[in-house]
DNA sequence: CACTACTTTAGAATCATTATAAATTATAAA
DNA sequence: TTTATAATTTATAATGATTCTAAAGTAGTG
């Protein structure tokens, strides 16, 4: 109830009304100094917890989707079940951890440069991703 | 019905029993130089052009799983919605058309050195793999 | 040939996601 | 403030890829 202003405001700008739901979905999401790497279903959940307003499950679906369009998220492929969702939405790499299925990000230090020396004509590159699984070392 | 003998012992030697079926796929993914890629949808419409001997979807579905078991094709996740397989099931890392959504094989040579200087505490590293996303240049 | 375990198959079930269409709400105009 | 309108939310249905089920068919073995 306190600084919403700002989502208020990012939601406004974009063209977005800002809807009650969509200003708790921006909290969760952008309330946060650290990355946040989530599925639908994760964010389902930790919106359920609050029981005194419930949003749809569509609502949720939207709200994503419609960030993700205004630029504020980034889809990640790594699992063919699940999308995953980014609010980090820079060029970026990450580790998985395949035993618990969780992203990482790596930052772009942490990549040694590389280059591709191949090409594809008439094709340009649009960007490089680079996925670090990661397991349990024993 | 010529070298089919390789195929059917492929199948033998891993424990498999070579039904027409799967000699059938055999030769649709492995009698090829190059890569092959694809999803399921992919390789049942090829299948299906075949109107003499249908194979059930479940069958397609049965036999691409355990070929995957058995260490003959890779996973590939570039796609929420559909699983791609790959006939090369070396490390390596690929180019993926945005505009057709085709994946094309980079040899590791094609690839500058790379290097993670990052670690996670408890944790090594199962595998490296880059995807390049390229587009139309123009 | 006879037996058994493996395989194929059609169809049902599942599950993530998207579509639908009616009720609600935000916003701007009056 | 009230009204009008378009945007949004919602419950529910539909979709589509994948997996499951259980019955019929087949390969291998003796
Ligand atoms: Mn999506
Ligand atoms: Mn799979
Ligand atoms: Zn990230
Ligand atoms: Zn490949």
């Amino acid at each position: 109830m306190e600084n919403n202003s700002i989502f208020v405001e990012k939601l406004r700008s974009s063209g977005l009304r800002p809807t009650k739901q969509r200003i708790k979905i921006c909290k969760l999401l952008f309330d946060r100094k650290e990355t946040f790497h989530f599925t639908i279903n994760n964010l389902s959940k930790i919106l359920k917890k609050d029981k005194s307003e419930k949003i749809s499950l569509a609502t949720i679906y939207n709200t994503v989707h419609s960030f993700k369009k205004k630029g504020y998220l980034k889809e990640i492929s790594v699992n063919q079940n699940k999308s995953y969702f980014d609010t980090n939405t820079s060029n970026h790499h990450h580790f998985l951890d395949i035993n618990t299925n969780e992203l990482i990000d790596l930052k772009n230090e942490d990549v040694h440069n590389i280059k591709i020396k191949k090409r594809i004509p008439g094709k340009k590159i649009n960007s490089i991703e680079v996925l670090v699984k990661i397991e349990n070392s024993n």
